[in-house]
RNA sequence: UCCCUGGUAGCUCAAUGGCAGAGCGAGCGGCUGUUAACCGCUAGGUUGUAGGUUCGAGUCCUACCCAGGGAGCCA
């Protein structure tokens, strides 16, 4: 039998088609009985008269719980009363199966109880919603380096040591011998933009860090792009048009998703070059102009970036932290050493960092003290001080995280709902 | 890891230290245009776990477990 999906209905009406889904929602009235089928495109809703089919598939829609497996045959009709415009009038209906009574009903529930159901709460209008405004982030990040002559060059997952000694690492056997996950890609990319000149990496990283707050994840997913024979500058216009492409591509291929999720589109549409860029020492200044209280020489914490984040309507560009507060690789800022080329990129709305990135050091010698002050384990950093030994040049990249991406473009309240099965602090359950 | 709040029916929540409740969902019945439909009936409970105080504990105390919110850290 032939399978016509719900997104296409506008352009089959009038024809009798089939729908194979799930039942959403199901009310009756005596002799008339309205069945709303999903199928993953879209919801449609089925009239199913007394007088137009026969009394036993009248009978049989009674039974057909919610999320029951079937198939419905219809004739499609324009009508203002349904949802979505369309609705089918029923002739048959085919149950597939009939499912148990179903736990996610459509009153309201905790958020506790909808992650255990996390392999059923998936079927949920928003829940959808946001994984195909995901999928579409994700094809355009992929389209965006493509077309810029970025050669995707993917990175390993396991690997010898920290790339940053910083934060907390999985730790696996690894024949006897110990191995971590990857909690970035960013040393192979220097090695790779070496090799091919520009480069980036797109895969999942994990952090192993007790951190219990709504933009954290212990498993999520980040694309990295490294530029040999870039600087600072070339860093943060990259950065600013990659996000500006991002949200193009969501506004033209996901409004409907957008709108499903509730989403201020204005506020994504007034997203334009260029993004206001501020100095740390210009931000401290701002800071007291605001009257928020904050150390010079900190780094910033989320109360400092929702502050940031209701005084601009931009994504703002803060650069030039401290070189104490960031990872030994940044290099330093030849006009002030005390400060790294490096920038964050934060979200308007208070999402929080999208990107992290900057100008790596470029010198052997200075990288070999780094390296030490940082106390970390100068063998397993041998072939990365090679790139310095063999033609080093300036060059940098940046690492945006595709889950606060989401959350910012869908206007999630918790990163949580941003990925299919989120790992998070003590849950790896669904 | 720390701080705050909570844990009662499948779900969301009530219950002054004194009879364990409602709405939704489920089951049965009614209704020809419903929009989280509506109306009637029925079933559904070791009140997170283990101790303690009390004539009496869902309620008070102690410990633990779990969940939610926040902090630090980060993308």
């Amino acid at each position: 039998m032939s399978q016509t999906y719900i997104v296409d209905l506008k352009n089959n009406v009038g024809k009798s088609v089939t729908i194979k889904g799930w039942l959403y929602n199901k009310r009756s009235s005596g002799k008339i009985k309205f069945l709303q089928v999903r199928d993953g495109t879209g919801i449609v809703q089925g009239v199913m008269a007394a007088s137009d089919v026969s009394p036993e598939v009248f009978k049989q829609g009674d039974g057909i719980t919610q999320e029951s497996s079937l198939e419905v045959t219809g004739t499609v009709r324009a009508d203002k009363r349904a949802p979505g415009g369309y609705e089918l009038t029923l002739r048959n209906v085919k149950v597939i199966q009939i499912a148990e009574a179903y736990p996610i009903t459509p009153k309201e529930h905790g958020t506790g109880f909808l992650m255990e159901n996390r392999h059923l709460w998936i079927r949920s209008r928003k829940q959808a919603a946001t994984l195909k405004v995901r999928a579409e982030i994700v094809r355009a990040i992929r389209d965006f380096f493509d077309d810029r002559g970025f050669v995707l060059v993917d990175t390993p997952i396991l690997t010898p040591a920290a790339c940053e000694g910083t934060t907390t690492l999985f730790e696996v056997e690894y024949f006897g011998d110990k191995a971590y996950l990857t909690q970035s890609g960013q040393l192979y990319n220097e090695a790779t933009a070496a090799a091919l000149g520009k480069t980036y990496c797109f895969g999942p990283t994990f952090r192993a860090e007790k951190s219990k707050t709504r933009k954290h994840l212990m498993e999520f997913w980040m694309v990295e792009p490294e530029i040999a024979y870039a600087d600072l500058d070339d860093v943060m216009k990259l950065s600013e048009e990659f996000i500006v492409f991002i949200i193009q591509r969501v506004l033209k291929n996901r409004r409907e998703e957008l709108e499903i999720l509730e989403r201020d589109i204005a506020a994504l549409e007034k997203i334009k070059l260029p993004f206001p860029r501020v100095s740390y020492p210009e931000l401290i200044k701002l800071f007291k102009e605001w009257g928020h209280d904050f150390v010079d020489g900190n780094d910033l914490g989320a109360p400092e970036e929702t502050v940031i984040g209701e005084k601009f309507d931009q994504p703002v560009m803060i650069h030039r932290f401290p070189m104490k507060v960031k990872a030994f690789y940044m290099k330093a800022d030849p006009k002030n050493p005390d400060l790294a080329l490096c920038v964050d990129v934060i979200a308007p709305e208070g999402f929080g960092e999208l990107i992290g990135g900057g100008q790596r050091e470029d010198n052997l010698k200075t990288l070999e003290k780094k390296i030490k002050e940082h106390k970390l384990p100068a063998n397993a950093f041998k072939w990365y001080l090679d790139l310095r030994r063999y033609g080093s040049v300036p060059h940098g990249g940046f690492g945006l995280g595709l889950e606060r991406t989401v959350a910012w473009l869908c206007g999630s309240e918790h990163i949580r709902e941003c990925i299919p099965f989120p790992r998070m602090l003590y849950k790896i359950y669904p």
